[in-house]
DNA sequence: AGCACGCCGACT
DNA sequence: GTCGGCGTGCTC
């Protein structure tokens, strides 16, 4: 007998572990690792992953496997080890990390329902079931059923009954063909009926067309009969209907220009030459191409997935959600043709799983992805690149924490294949790594046709306040965007902060409005005049009093786009103005279509929060204008100032990336900051060299790794004594270098109403700390169960928030 | 996570 | 004496 190691549904540290089954002999040769299984488990009936088939086990009561859900592994074995290395590496459950490599269409629904057993006389029963012999539990639960029903059950008269479905609907059409020859056919038509005119058309038609599958619209419009006759055919087995399965494509109606490689220049060139060397001598190797904005890095993506394809191999793609825009898709479209699934968030969940069996169908050889298609089930990776390697987006910021960047590596080994890590900003964790020789460091500092960077002027808006200037527009600024208009040229404002005003003071008592759920303070937002919690979801109407002090005088404080939208409209009534924010782009292609209409020229201002930084690349574009460079600067975050340094630098290459000469102005507060003078300046390297000291002195990363456990509880003092026995446990078990933080509140300390409290761990060599924190987990598993204690472990956050 | 089992308070 | 509260422990 064979018995398979099963992972099962269940989200839950006691039941994070194989349990094993038989295999029922008909599926002996069917069941393998990596598929997914229903298994009955306690009373319930649940989906499973095969880790593994042994042969004998140490349980001594074993139940059968129900059936399989597939008829190939889901999950291959390289992407089970991921799972397992997934799990371990982030601490999270095996299941979570299973259900986090494939699309959630994949992901079990249960149903839960009343059976009613044949042969019991029972007119209460008759009542309950009417003529159906089975009712929801929902159902039977809102109509107040279930205690009459559970004593039914001991009685044996009915029983619960459940079910896992399978999310994935694979979208089937009916292909009607004709499976009889050309003299059967003939054969027919004499035989038939005169009356049968309709009949004789369609028998005509694939008469002419033999081999011919087609719907049964298409087949009843060709040959000019109802679908009515196209049934009788099939009833009387003339014709014959095949189910065909329809992929989704969400590319269908476009067309896309094949393009040809690019002459690469001459730095390009030496930039992709070790890349190559790489992929013909299967090294795994890990470069980072560190190339300015405008130098040409996508070109060298798009020859070395040339050169993998040309091996028979396949690559995977990572951009950040936010860039992939249709341009991006559209570049790899237009080279590799079919040979390209895209994965991205706006697809639907079906879409999502058309793509991804386009994939394990071998149907594709490139994927193009956020976050997740580093999952992509591909058995012969050729090359890794991520582009925009520091983008935030590339680590999941829920169970498995996951950094897309550490897959990738992993994968990496497995298929002894180069990592391409992209960015004109890199990281400094990885820039780091380069320096120190663990990545290989490639560098292109030219633009492509050698169009300089943009000039960028820094205005202290200090100065402009004390010049009696109130408004949000410098000088320098509203200057410069008065002569864009003029010049029918097109203007690129970054606002870190979506809504009207960032918050609501009364001006008597100094009260801010904040969110009852959530210790932040709320968003006044114009259009819908309401208050917003970005945090929770929170909404109320504005007030009209002070609910503190009942005084009429409330101000409105701090700028968001729909304020300087509004004010756009008032100083400058001739200027077309598209503002992008995620308010805005809410509905599923609407970020299309905003950039598109810019693209058309039908606006002169795009005025948008940091989703326009990324990705744009219009010619007409020659000025960029950042309101407030402060916003993200003063986030109590140790990577402020980088990402600060980033955004400056991402948005000011939007500028001047064609014919026209680009200016960027800078508005902020502290125009002293380094991140934002060397912004000003585009120099990566000081900017490096004095946030690596900055990190140094601090003790955090690429110096220090950093994890960071949360607890969070609707009651503060549970909060409290919980971080404090935990910072407590974690300090009694790690090395002497080791430093630890707390516990502290965490920078904002209540959310959706549950307090929350951190600690944070820095170590340069700590061996034994996965160890530590899962004995943790174990030991608070009682309070998180039972008391309502959540307890987070992220390593190596890229926030603190 | 569910669900059963089991042990104590307020009712017919 | 019984119904039902939720603490405890198990699920191959």
């Amino acid at each position: 007998m064979k018995i398979a190691s099963v992972i099962v549904d269940v989200p839950a540290m006691q039941t994070d572990k194989c349990f094993d089954y038989l295999i029922p002999e008909k599926w002996e040769n069917v069941i393998q690792p990596g598929m997914r299984v229903i298994v009955p488990f306690g009373p319930r009936t649940v989906q499973g992953f095969v880790a593994g088939i042994k042969g004998s086990t140490e349980v001594g009561h074993l139940r059968e496997i129900i059936e399989p859900q597939d008829l190939a592994p889901v999950l291959n074995k390289e992407l089970l080890a991921l799972g397992d290395w997934l799990a371990s590496e982030t601490l999270c459950l095996k299941i979570s990390a299973y259900q986090a490599m494939l699309p959630a269409a994949m992901k079990a629904k249960y149903e839960k329902r009343v059976r009613r057993m044949d042969g019991h006389q029972n007119p209460f029963l008759d009542e309950v079931f009417g003529k159906k012999d089975e009712i929801g539990w929902k159902e039977a639960d809102q109509r107040g059923l279930l205690p009459f029903l559970q004593k039914e059950a001991k009685n044996g008269t009915v029983e619960v009954v459940y079910e896992v479905k399978n999310k994935a609907n694979k979208k089937t059409v009916r292909m009607i063909s004709c499976p009889l020859s050309e003299e059967e056919i003939r054969r027919r038509i004499e035989e038939i009926s005169g009356n049968a005119r309709k009949q004789k058309q369609v028998l005509e038609f694939f008469m002419k067309n033999p081999k011919i599958k087609a719907t049964v619209s298409d087949l009843a419009e060709v040959s000019g009969v109802s679908p009515s006759v196209i049934k009788t055919l099939l009833q009387k087995g003339w014709l014959e209907e095949t189910s065909e399965e329809l992929y989704r494509d969400p590319y269908a109606d476009r067309n896309f220009q094949r393009s040809v490689p690019h002459t690469l220049t001459s730095e390009q060139k030496q930039a992709i030459a070790p890349v190559l060397s790489a992929i013909h001598e299967k090294r795994s190797e890990i470069f980072l191409l560190y190339g300015v904005t405008g130098s040409g890095k996508t070109e060298i993506y798009l020859q070395s997935i040339q050169e993998v394809l040309n091996e028979g191999k396949e690559a995977i793609v990572l951009v950040p959600e936010i860039s992939l825009t249709p341009q991006m898709v559209h570049r790899f479209k237009s080279r590799f043709g079919n040979d390209v699934a895209v994965l991205h968030s706006g697809l639907s969940i079906g879409e999502k799983y058309d793509e991804w069996r386009k994939i394990t169908r071998k149907e594709a050889k490139v994927v193009v992805g956020a976050r997740s298609a580093i999952f992509a089930p591909f058995e012969n990776i050729g090359i890794i690149i991520i582009d925009e390697e520091h983008e935030n987006s590339y680590k999941q910021e829920d169970n498995p924490r996951y950094h897309a960047r550490d897959v990738a590596i992993f994968r990496s080994r497995n298929h002894h294949c180069p990592v391409i890590l992209g960015s004109a900003t890199p990281s400094l964790e990885s820039f780091a790594r380069a320096q120190k020789g663990v990545y290989t460091l490639l560098k292109m500092e030219k633009r492509m046709n050698n169009h300089p960077l943009p000039k960028v002027s820094i205005v202290d808006m200090r100065e402009e306040m004390r010049a009696g200037n109130r408004s949000m527009f410098s000088k320098e600024l509203f200057g410069k965007l008065k002569d864009r208009i003029e010049k029918k040229q097109q203007t690129v404002l970054l606002l870190n902060k979506r809504g009207y005003s960032s918050f609501v003071m009364c001006r008597d008592c100094g009260y801010v409005l904040q969110c009852p759920n959530c210790d932040i303070s709320l968003t006044y937002h114009r259009s819908t005049n309401e208050m917003k919690c970005h945090y929770c979801g929170y909404e109320t109407f504005v007030p009209t009093a002070c609910p503190e002090c009942g005084s009429p005088h409330i101000r409105y404080f701090g700028t968001g786009t729909q304020k300087v939208e509004e004010e756009l409209g008032r100083l400058l009534p001739e200027a077309r103005v598209i503002r992008m924010d995620v308010d805005t782009t809410g509905r599923k292609g609407a970020h299309e279509r905003m950039l598109k209409s810019f693209a058309d020229g039908e606006a002169d201002i795009l005025l948008g929060t940091q989703m326009i930084a990324k990705g744009l690349d219009f010619p007409n574009i020659t000025l960029v204008g950042v309101l407030n460079a402060d916003t993200m600067l003063h986030l109590p975050d140790f990577r402020a100032s980088e990402k600060t340094f980033q955004l400056l630098t991402q948005v000011s290459g939007r500028a001047g990336r064609h014919e026209l000469k680009g200016e960027v102005v800078v508005q902020t507060y502290t125009p002293e900051h380094y991140s934002i003078q060397f912004a000003g300046e585009q120099d990566y390297g000081r900017f490096y060299r004095q946030e690596m000291m900055m990190r140094k002195m601090g003790s955090y990363p690429p110096f220090y790794y950093l994890t960071l456990i949360t607890v969070s509880h609707e009651n503060v003092m549970k909060a409290v004594s919980a971080a404090e026995k935990i910072t407590r446990f974690v300090r009694s078990r790690v090395s002497d270098g080791t430093i630890i933080l707390g516990p502290a509140a965490c920078p904002i300390p209540r959310m959706k109403n549950r307090y929350r409290y951190q600690c944070l761990i820095k170590y340069k060599r700590e061996t034994r700390l996965k160890e530590t924190l899962t004995v943790l987990l174990e030991h608070f598993q009682h309070q998180i169960a039972s008391e309502g204690l959540s307890i987070s472990i992220d390593v190596n956050p890229n926030m603190m928030m």
